[in-house]
DNA sequence: CTTTTTACCTATCAAGTCAATAGGTTTTTT
DNA sequence: AAAAAACCTATTGACTTGATAGGTAAAAAG
């Protein structure tokens, strides 16, 4: 299950991205077009500016703006930021201790399968898919 | 994420399916041979038997045994019996309130085909599948 | 140089879920 | 009557989720 933090920072990256790339946007209308609280929103946007891909300015005409153009964010680094990880089960995280019954289990190759068709399935979609109705 | 529930479910039934299909299998061992609790897997075995995916016997010469052949059952009734549902958003389970941004949401496509993809993946891999090594 | 606007920061909270444990009851066979 | 086994109800500690509260710092406008 995909939490509100990443499907809320997904929305808020789209939104910005049907904005005037020139301009500050501040988090009051991001949330109040996007209908979510202000205050929830701001910790997801630290995240989003601590990793870069997005840029915050304070003061008035300030707000936040993308780093790149739409074209080149995918869904999936957003939602992997905001999820921590994309992973289906715990043992395929990338700090999983190892199993010691990887060798025997007999459902691991299809865990390991499934886990490369969703990371395949979002890091191939970008926000600029998603605007241009790509995927409708 | 797929919880324990699930991925221990799945495990117990493979070990039923690969166990002589005409007696019964008692909890001590499935658990003893999985390496996990036996009072947890009591939880996960009662909701499998209660769904008519295993039947148990009490008694001496009792325990659990698969109610169909190891080729009918899918990995997905496993998993969704176990998991209550396999949605990856709020918005597509079945029980959810029609959200009002429904027409407007544009990552709304994206995450239904994602749904459908989940769905058609596990439904379509049953427990023989993964006993013939079909997934490695 | 003060006010306004805005992002940024730290802490806290209630509700829920997860994984597991504990202890007892019922059924069936020996 | 005893043993073996499933079945049942309740409880727990740790963690996560989604959110709120209140304050600080920076930038622009007057």
């Amino acid at each position: 299950m995909i939490s509100t933090r990443g499907r809320y920072a997904l929305r808020v990256m789209l939104d910005l991205a049907q904005q005037n790339s020139g301009h500050y946007t501040p988090l009051d209308e991001i949330a109040a077009r996007q209908e979510i609280s202000k205050k929830y929103l701001e910790i997801i946007l630290k995240t989003l500016v601590q990793n870069r891909l997005l840029v915050g300015l304070r003061g008035k005409g300030g707000g936040y703006k993308l780093t790149r153009t739409p074209a080149e964010y995918t869904v999936g680094e957003i939602l992997e930021l905001m999820e921590g990880t994309l992973a289906v089960v715990a043992c395929l995280q990338n700090d999983a201790e190892s199993c010691k019954r990887n060798p025997i289990c007999i459902t691991l190759p299809m865990w390991k399968r499934f886990d490369e068709m969703i990371h395949d399935f979002f890091f191939h979609i970008t926000l600029e898919d998603l605007i241009q109705g790509r995927y409708s």
